[in-house]
Order: structure tokens, then sequence, then C-alpha cells
DNA sequence: ATAATAACGAGA
DNA sequence: CTCGTTATTATC
């Protein structure tokens, strides 16, 4: 029933009229009587006989197509489930929008189902860097469930290995699925997959396409006709006959995160798929989440990454540099309010003809509260929420439990002052141009994203995640950006910074051929340690263990609870949780409105989500007026 | 929205 | 105890 009430998350029983039991198949668009008014349906399953007494009848199915194949619908299910939402909620998700032209198109041409061709072998090769690498092909062409965390050497094409690991599974006779951030790493890896399988043999999935061409995919990938299915996060449940990947690149990237209910993490789908489907599971990228790790450390899956010595080999040189610039030095350095450091790696590079990257901040980030002297964030000493300052002038307050902190003191050094500012660092970058005059400058930034720039020299400024690649890769690599994302008013803010400068550093040259990096942060802070040492795997392990200190997911499982007072308190009043769970709050939303977390131990994840799922649904039985929003593991905490 | 059902209270 | 009215609840 396409109707998204909780307390309606069940199926229904109706009877199939005679001149309807031909098309009315499992997985088709249905309308049907309900409460007096025609809705939308989802046909799940046929069957001899109903434990209801009296059923009605269907009243139409929409088109014959079976839409929903039976493993998404139960993905779906599980999905929901997990997330505390209705099916409904998902459906809407996993299939998009009919379009009646497209789907005359691809029905009339009739061309019937392509049998899966099976690929030639493929070259392990490209994996080699990494000792697990060709062991990992082996198990995709031979369809067993291989799971990997992997972690990408920077000058990695991670599009070309993407590419690898799709044809292997492809060569094995099976299918998969591929999602990542945005439409440039979408380019790429349709470039790549069109190099290694040829035309025809894929499809892009993505809203950006629009309504037409994604319904059109959407149907190819359904009959069969395509095995691989690539994308954004629309793409997450894809169709794929005999799935035998899912795969998601730089899945710390929150465009991974659904904003539509009940907000599904495309990573946290795609693996739920691999279980349910047998199928191998590929979680890659520069940096490593905080969510990889756990998987790696529960053995969920292995990770695949190159040794030490290779990875030395292929780090550009990495320096950090305080972010009080020596200006007198150089004049070219104080015009632009650079480091010395990073202006003279700048102007190293473009002597050799070579392009320089300068990530800045983008716009819009709220500064959280820092210690003044040593900068680590000030978290409340009740419950280790972010602080936040009202004023200029105010006391600190934490955001989650709003206990004022008058008597602050930094725990690391016992600093006693407070800092919420955010350096000039767009305009030092704006600078740069006049910093060295005669060299073109190049941005890539949010109204216009470039996807690649020559190889001689040039200034490109990016902000963070539209950084074009360079042809032979980037001379030096300019961090500038350290303040405002580490102290961003997140619980990932360190894992972010991270990402960001290895997604960056990674377009570097290795420092064997003269590649620099510079990032502007204090070389003790632990997210900069892991950048100096290409290792964020590291960096993830300790993140994990902070986590697991301070309860935060994904060491625990968490879920919010957004609303006006009353209904926030009510649906709460209403929840059977389970034992052991930790309700924390409230603390004011946008709006008028109050949040509430309420975290269990990841064993009660479930039963926390069922208790959720319930208690909203006696809420829509009532009618109960103001909504709540539920959010199982929101992205943003605070 | 609307029909079935439970709950309630007045009058016999 | 029954009938009629009103709140509640489920909706094939």
């Amino acid at each position: 029933m396409d109707v998204p009430l909780p307390h309606l998350d069940r199926p229904f029983d109706y009877l199939v009229p005679e001149a309807l039991d031909a098309e009315a198949q499992p997985g088709v668009r249905v309308k049907v009587r309900f409460a007096g008014q025609l809705v939308d349906g989802w046909l799940l399953e046929r069957a001899e006989s109903s434990a209801h007494p009296k059923l009605a009848y269907l009243e139409k199915v929409v088109s014959p197509v079976p839409v929903l194949s039976p493993e998404v619908a139960r993905l779906a299910r599980a999905v929901a489930d997990r997330y505390a939402g209705s099916l409904a909620d998902v459906l809407r998700l996993a299939v998009p929008p009919r379009h009646a032209r497209a789907e005359k198109a691809v029905t009339a041409a009739d061309t019937p189902p392509s049998t899966p061709v099976r690929g030639e072998p493929v070259d392990p090769r490209g994996w080699r860097d990494y000792p697990a690498g060709p062991a990992l092909l082996r198990a995709l062409t031979d369809g067993r469930p291989a799971r990997a965390v992997w972690s990408a050497l920077p000058g990695e094409d991670w599009a070309d290995r993407y590419a690898d690991a799709v044809a292997a599974t492809v060569a094995g006779g099976r299918g998969a699925v591929v999602v990542v951030a945005d439409a440039r790493d979408l380019d790429r890896l349709d470039a790549a997959l069109t190099a290694v399988l040829g035309v025809g043999r894929h499809v892009r999935l993505t809203a950006a396409d629009g309504p037409a061409r994604r319904y059109r995919a959407f149907l190819a990938a359904r009959r069969g006709d395509v095995a691989v299915v690539i994308g954004t996060r629309a793409a997450m449940f894809a169709p794929v006959e005999r799935l035998g990947l899912v795969a998601i690149w730089d899945d710390g990237d929150d465009l991974h995160a659904e904003p539509r209910a009940p907000y599904p993490h495309a990573r946290d789908v795609l693996l739920t798929r691999a279980q349910l489907g047998d199928a191998a599971a590929l979680v890659g990228g520069y940096a490593r989440s905080a969510e990889a790790q756990l998987l790696v450390e529960t053995s969920w899956a292995r990770e695949v990454v190159a040794d030490r010595s290779v990875v030395r080999a292929r780090t550009p040189a990495m320096a950090p540099t305080g972010d009080d610039p020596q200006l007198a030095r150089d004049p070219g350095a104080a015009s632009a309010r650079l480091p010395s450091l990073a202006w003279t790696s700048a102007r190293d590079a473009l002597r050799a003809d070579l392009p320089v990257l300068v990530q800045v901040p983008r716009r819009g980030y709220v500064p959280s509260v820092a210690c003044a002297d040593c900068r680590a964030p000030a978290r409340c000493p009740h419950c280790a929420g972010p602080l936040a300052l009202p004023s200029a002038q105010g006391t600190p307050a934490c955001r989650w439990c709003g206990r004022v902190a008058a008597a602050y003191a930094c725990p690391e050094c016992g600093g006693r002052r407070l800092r919420a500012s955010v350096t000039g660092a767009r305009r030092t970058a704006e600078e740069l141009g006049r910093a060295f005059p005669g060299v073109p400058v190049r941005t890539s930034g949010r109204e216009e994203v470039l996807a690649t720039v020559p190889g001689a020299a040039g200034l490109v400024i990016a902000t963070p995640g539209a950084e074009p690649v360079a042809d032979g890769g980037y001379g030096a690599v300019l961090l500038l950006d350290s303040w405002a994302l580490l102290t961003r008013a997140d619980l990932r803010a360190g894992e972010e910074a991270l990402r960001r400068w290895m997604a960056a550093a990674a377009l570097a040259r290795p420092g064997t051929a003269g590649g620099r990096v510079v990032v502007v942060a204090d070389g003790a802070l632990a997210p900069v340690q892991a950048l100096l040492r290409w290792d964020s795997a590291w960096f993830a392990a300790r993140e994990l263990a902070e986590r697991r200190e301070l309860g935060f997911p994904p060491a625990v499982r968490m879920a919010s609870v957004t609303g006006v007072a009353e209904a926030v308190g009510d649906l709460l009043a209403g929840a059977r949780l389970p034992d052991g769970a930790e309700v924390l709050g409230p603390v004011p939303a946008d709006e008028g409105r109050e949040r509430m977390l309420v975290r269990v131990p990841r064993s009660r994840a479930a039963a926390l989500a069922e208790a959720l799922h319930a208690a909203a649904g006696q809420r829509s039985a009532r009618k109960a007026a103001d909504p709540v929003r539920l959010q199982v593991d929101p992205l943003v905490l605070f």
C-alpha cells in the first residue's frame, strides 16, 4: 500500500478479478480501493487463500511490467526495518516514478533480454600494488562473496580499479551495482567501464539524468538487458539479476546519505544487499570511514591495503605548516597571506611548469568552539556533546543537553579561553592570483566543477569535493582550510577533514616525481598525522575507539526523534524501548522543534528501530496532529 | 473518509 | 438489562 502511515505498514489481501489474472503478477504496481478511496499499491505476492473474511477486488493493474523484483522487495523490507521506516517510503526510493513513454519504448522494442555474456578474463595487474587485490578479483570471477575495505593509494585511478572489479564479476557471469557520490565521479567511472566492458554493457542510474532516462535505465536493468548498474545513491536499489558485487566509492561522502525518509545510507543499503543476496562487497576510498573500520574490526570484511613501502613510494612529500604565516621573508607570500612554506612550494611547482591545486573551504561552515590554546574541540563535561557560544560574550552551552559550562577548562591543556573564529582562507586563496602574476588561475566549485585541468603551470582553486584531476598530477597541493574543517560542529569533523585532504592530496605527483603537499595545520593533530603518513586506517581505528568510549555511532546505534516538544515526548512515552536504551536531550532543533536522541548497544539496534516504528504507528493510528521525524544513525548528530 | 465496534449512560 | 448515542479504531 503506497501510503506512508506507519500503522498501515503491512500487506493487505485482495481478490484478483478474472480479467486481471494474467497481469497481476508479483512486482507490478496496482490500484486498490482502501478506506473508500483509490490508492496505489504494490502486488507483493499471490496466495491461494486469505485469513481475512471479506476481501475487496483489485481495481487495476497500473502496468504489467513487474518493476519490483523479489530481491529488491526483500531488501526494501530489510531497509525499512533497519531505519524504523515504512516499506512504502523505501519503495518510493527504490523504484523510480513510472514514465509511460519510456516504458512503451523499452517494451515495444521487445528485444529479448540478452543472455548474460561472460566477459574476458580480467587483467589483475591494476590491483597488484595491494597484496590482497588479485585474490579479490579471483573471488569475484569465481562468484565468491568476498568483502573488501579498500584503501586506495595516492595517485590511484580508482575508477579503473572499480572497472576491473566489475569486469571480473561479469566474467564470472554475475551482475554488479556501483554507487558513487556525485556526477563527476560517475562520469569517471562510466568512462572507465566503457573502456573495459565496451558500449552497452552497463547503464547509469541517477536522478540528475531526468525522469525518462532514469526510468529507461531502470527498466533496462530490470529486464536483464544489462548486468551492471552504476550511479549515485539513486542506484543503490537498482534491480540486477544474479547480483555478484555491490560497490561504493568514497563511502564517507555525506552525499551517500539519502535525505528522504527513512534516510537510508547507500553504504548500509549496499552491505545489507550483499548480506541478503550472497554478493561480494567493495567499500573503497582514499580515506577510510569509521564505519568501514568497524567492518574490518568485526571481520565482516577484509582490508585491501598496500604495503608501507609502496605507500611511501607513491605518497607526495607532505609537510604541515602553522597558520601563523612567517610573512616577513617572502613579499609574495605576504601579499597572499600564505605561510611561507606553502608559498615556496607553489612557486617551485609553477617554475617546473606543473599545476598547483589550492583547496579552500566552502562558505557556510558553522564553527564550533575549541580551546583557544591547544585547539582541542570543547566538549560538554557532562554528556560529551559539543559546546557552542550563543554570542561572542556568552557562556558556552552544550548543544545536546543544554547545560551551560560556566567554568570550562580544557581537559587537554587546562586552558580556559575558547575560540570560535574561522580565518579568511577563502580570501587568501583569491589573493593567490595576484601573488603569482602571469599564471593562469582556474576555479572549481559549486557553480562550475572542472573534471580535469592540463598538466602545465597554473593555479587551480577548488572547494572540497570539486578538485579537478590534473594531467600527470599536481606539482603542489596546498590545503588551506584546515581550521574551518577541523572546528566544524560535527562528530565527524576530523574524519571529514582527513577525507577531503586525502582526496586532494591523491591528485599530487608522488614525492619521487616532485609532488608536494602542504597542509596548513598543526602537525601534532591526529588527522594531520594520518595525512602525513597516508594512514587513514590508523586514524579510523582511533576514531572508532573514541566513539566507543563516548558512545557514538557506529560503535552504538542511535536514533533521533525530532518534532514539537509534546509530539516528541508523546512518541517516546509510548515507545517500549529495549533494555539499556539511553535517552539524551532535548536540544532545540530548527523551527521551534526539539530533538531527542536514543542510544542502544548495536545488539539492540533492531529492537530499537522496531520500538520506534511501533510507537510512530500508534501515533499515526490515533491521528496525532504534530508529525515526528525518526532518523536512525543520523549523519549529523547535533 | 467511513463503517464496524467499543464504551457509556439513561430509562424501563 | 436494553437501547440509543457517542467515542474509538481499523481500513482487505
